[in-house]
DNA sequence: AGCACGCCGACT
DNA sequence: GTCGGCGTGCTC
């Protein structure tokens, strides 16, 4: 018989061995998805390896079989298991929910409960015994009295309910009735579109060659056709050959034609049957706009720079040879054109390419750009697919016939087989890191990959993160860089404005004379002006100007923003709301006030001062749809707004030359945050703002407004200096031994009960301290996490920190080999290897 | 994660 | 003495 080891989608460290299924003969592939027992549940299980049983070993626990196997055909690859396996043990995740998160969706199903009735007449019974009279009452007793079964879906919610549950558990200890367990599938469709091309047979019939004399033709040309047809189908044709002929001649919706003549249904499948039209599925791409892509791919001529970058990469595309790259260049230097021709690269030489991007660049001109380059090859994957159309992509990869993957951090995952190059776009991004279950950084995984792959990794930055530079510097990666922007446009000019030296005409506002000035100038100019603001909401606290008291969330321990849209408080980490008309808690004065600044005030005060201008806000708030940011973007861009104000979302990869100024509001909000990558992020943040200025014909101007105009972060983001900036990074973390001169490991807990909290962290502490001492590791803490408690759950934490990644691991495999004895049941424990947010 | 086993307090 | 609270540990 053949055992076969198999992770569970479960939080079990090991992997587990099951037997073969009894009623099945042909063997179940690695890479399969299916149902499995563990315990006296049923759960998804992943086949990772099989081998026949040796007769000479017997293991000594029972081996139960696998119960059935949901993917026909192998689902997940197999070369993609070492990337697994690497994750689980680098992340301290168990490896059934790593490949959980890496699969499109949970091609499964938990176990659902049928309950059947075995003994009829000991359940009427029930019915006369006066403790439990009250079964009677509930519904679904009548109803297992008349079917002798309850489905699966109404088990589920009796046993939401302790009560009915409690009754439920007497009937099954009595023998009366039995849990089965069933399978409940989640039904996933693959998404498509009914599209109509020219049948083979049309040409055949008409004697119109598809090369030539295609594109000459006329919808009202007379097509020759051998059978005369009626009215509706003629239309239907003429109806079907403009759109074919406007679009290049590429494939027509079905709903396309249906909303132009709404009963051309039966003159279609005529036309089907008659073999002019055939028929078959696709999907059908449309930029981020919503219009179909029709631009002819191009390529364009690189600058020398470009090709000398692409010479490097290209012989270790074609020997396929694991080298990491990191592509240092300025913003608007033509990254993108390096990707695609690396990309194709890859394709020339039968092999497929991977690009990861920040999520949220997804929605920019990228997307267009890979799409017109290359064509029905590309496979999207980002958070707007739905499950259904994800799977859809995932088929498409896996089978081959897509062979660029571009997408956000998950596209990691992608099952392209025959990896030609991999490509990581604004590498420094912390959206990269994953923030629940396996917490993996998606450029360290892309790099794993790359090395398991053997091929070449691009790891792109404008502001490259100091620890992917130190890796050039130390030799791991090979740092390849572009200083010149296309066309030699020069960077914008920044003005730093001191605002607590600055005079201000205009106190109340947020706006220095300067700013005021310039945006004027801008307008006049009949040019387009975007505010840079780190804050959504009105005024980012609620402060009682009688006692100082802030108000804070009640579930979390941050303050409340008021959102004047809204007309409420709002937490931005629960989502609970409350009324802005409060009186204060502390002392019942009435007399709150917001204070600090937001981008729903920034606006505000943007429409008072420029009442002729035409201003929009773009942030998570307005931004809560897809189609409303990019309707946003699309009226930015037809020059339909005048002043944008916006969060981080309007920082990265926008593309509007038409936007001549950029203003940062207050440079100084990432400065709170007491985390030591505080300088880094605070300068590529401006970085990227400052590169959206300028991207036209027009100079770009951008103006910094900030109480710190001497810290270094925003010395450096003026003189566009990265290099000085890092130096100082190194400067100040050598001493302190903060990465890059080490590693870290945050082991985090929560819990309802503060005491038990805390003691479970004080616990771990002194378990380990011993073992750190003698492995050279520092423990930070344990100390209560900077934002204390979220969702009425209280937060400590503790900092691991050492120069030996491999100590760092072994001390967190004896934490977690000790989780239950250190960490009572109701606090949970998180490891968080390589911390991005220490929030 | 579930789910069971097991060991202590408050009730019939 | 039982019922049920939740602390501890296992799942092939």
């Amino acid at each position: 018989m053949t055992l076969y080891e198999v992770a569970v989608a479960a939080p079990v460290d090991q992997t587990l061995t099951y037997g073969h299924p009894a009623d099945r003969k042909d063997d179940i592939s690695i890479g399969s998805c299916v149902l499995v027992p563990l315990g006296r549940r049923r759960v998804t299980g992943y086949v990772l390896d099989a081998s026949p049983q040796t007769t000479a070993e017997q293991p000594e626990f029972t081996v139960k079989p696998i119960l059935d196997v949901f993917t026909p055909a192998p689902f997940f690859p197999a070369f993609l298991i070492p990337l697994y396996r690497w994750i689980s043990s680098y992340y301290h995740h168990p490896l059934g929910e790593v490949i959980k998160t890496a699969l499109p969706l949970a091609p499964s199903a938990k176990s659902g409960y049928r309950v059947k009735v075995i003994d009829i007449e000991t359940l009427k019974l029930h019915e006369e015994l006066p403790e439990r009279s009250r079964l009677c009452e509930f519904n679904w007793f009548q109803a297992l009295l008349q079917t002798q079964e309850l489905p699966p879906s109404q088990v589920a919610k009796i046993r939401q309910d302790k009560i009915q549950k409690k009754y439920l558990q007497a009937l099954i200890k009595d023998g009366s009735v039995e849990l089965v367990s069933e399978l409940i599938a989640s039904q996933v469709k693959a998404k498509e579109e009914t599209v109509y091309t020219l049948a083979p047979t049309f040409f055949e019939n008409t004697g119109i060659s598809p090369t030539v004399e295609l594109s000459t033709l006329q919808p009202e040309d007379d097509l020759h056709l051998t059978k005369i047809f009626k009215p509706s189908e003629r239309k239907t044709l003429a109806l079907f050959l403009n759109n074919f002929i406007k679009s290049g001649t590429k494939p027509v919706a079905r709903k396309v034609l249906l909303t132009l003549y709404p009963n051309c249904a039966k003159a279609l499948s005529t036309l089907c049957d008659e073999g002019i039209f055939s028929k078959h599925n696709q999907r059908v791409y449309r930029d981020p706009f919503g219009n179909t892509i029709t631009s002819a791919p191009q390529t364009l001529t690189l600058t020398e720079e470009q090709q000398v970058v692409l010479e490097e990469i290209k012989p270790n595309i074609v020997a396929g040879e694991f080298k990491p790259f990191l592509l240092f260049g300025v913003t608007g230097c033509g990254k993108t054109e390096v990707y695609l021709q690396a990309a194709e690269a890859a394709l020339q030489q039968g092999k497929t390419a991977l690009v990861l991007v920040p999520e949220i660049a997804l929605a920019s001109q990228l997307e267009a750009q890979f799409y017109t380059r290359f064509g029905d090859q590309l496979a999207l994957f980002h958070s707007g697919l739905s499950q259904g159309e994800r799977l859809d992509q995932w088929q498409r990869v896996r089978e081959g016939s897509a062979k660029v993957v571009l997408g956000a951090r998950s596209a990691v995952f992608a099952p392209m087989d025959k990896l030609g190059v991999v490509i990581v776009d604004e590498e420094h991004e912390p959206a990269y890191k994953q923030e629940e279950g396996p917490r993996y950084h998606g450029r360290d995984v892309a790099v794993m990959r790359a090395k398991l792959a053997s091929c070449p990794i691009i790891l792109g930055s404008a502001t490259p993160s100091v620890t992917s530079y130190n890796n050039t510097v130390k030799g791991k990666y090979r740092l390849l860089t572009i200083t010149k922007r296309v066309q030699e446009k020069p960077l914008p000019k920044v003005n730093v404005i001191d605002l607590s030296t600055k005079k201000r005409a205009r106190r109340d506002l947020f706006f220095s004379d300067t700013l005021i000035r310039e945006i004027g100038n801008t307008l006049d100019n009949n040019q387009q002006a975007l505010l840079f603001v780190n804050r959504r909401g009105f005024s980012s606290t609620m402060l009682c100007r009688d006692c100082g008291h802030v108000l804070q969330c009640r579930h979390c321990q941050v303050s409340l923003t008021y959102h004047r849209s809204k007309g409420r408080l709002l937490c931005h980490y629960c989502g609970f709301t409350m009324s802005s008309q409060i009186i204060c808690p502390s002392c019942r004065s009435q007399n709150i006030a917001g204070v600090g600044i937001g981008a729903e005030r920034i606006e505000e005060e943007a429409k008072q001062l420029f009442p002729a201008a035409r201003v929009a806000r773009l942030d998570s708030d307005v931004a809560v749809k897809r189609k409303r940011y990019l309707s946003i973007l699309q009226s930015v861009k037809n020059k339909e707004i005048d002043i944008l104000v916006g969060t981080q979302m309007i920082a990265k990869g926008l593309h509007f030359p038409n936007i001549t100024l950029v203003g940062v509001i207050w440079a100084d909000a990432g400065f709170a945050i007491p985390d030591y990558k505080a300088g880094e992020r605070t300068f590529s943040l401006l970085s990227q703002v400052t590169g959206r200025a300028g991207r036209g014909d027009h100079p770009g101007k951008v103006i910094i407004q900030t109480n710190q105009p001497h810290h270094y972060a925003i010395r450096f983001a003026q003189a566009h200096d990265y290099r000085a900036m890092y130096d100082q990074e190194i400067e100040t973390r050598s001493p302190m031994g903060f990465p890059p001169f080490s590693r870290l490991i945050n082991i985090k807990f929560n819990g309802p009960d503060e005491t038990k909290v805390e003691q479970a962290a004080r616990k771990t502490s002194a378990f380990i301290n011993d073992d750190c001492k003698q492995h050279h590791i520092d423990i930070l803490g344990p100390s209560p996490s900077p934002v204390g408690k979220i969702k009425d759950k209280f937060r400590w934490q503790l900092l691991l920190k050492s120069v030996s990644a491999t100590a760092l691991h072994n001390v967190c495999s004896r934490i977690l080999s000790e989780r239950g004895s250190l960490c009572p049941q109701n606090v949970r424990m998180v490891v968080d290897v390589d911390p991005e947010n220490m929030m």
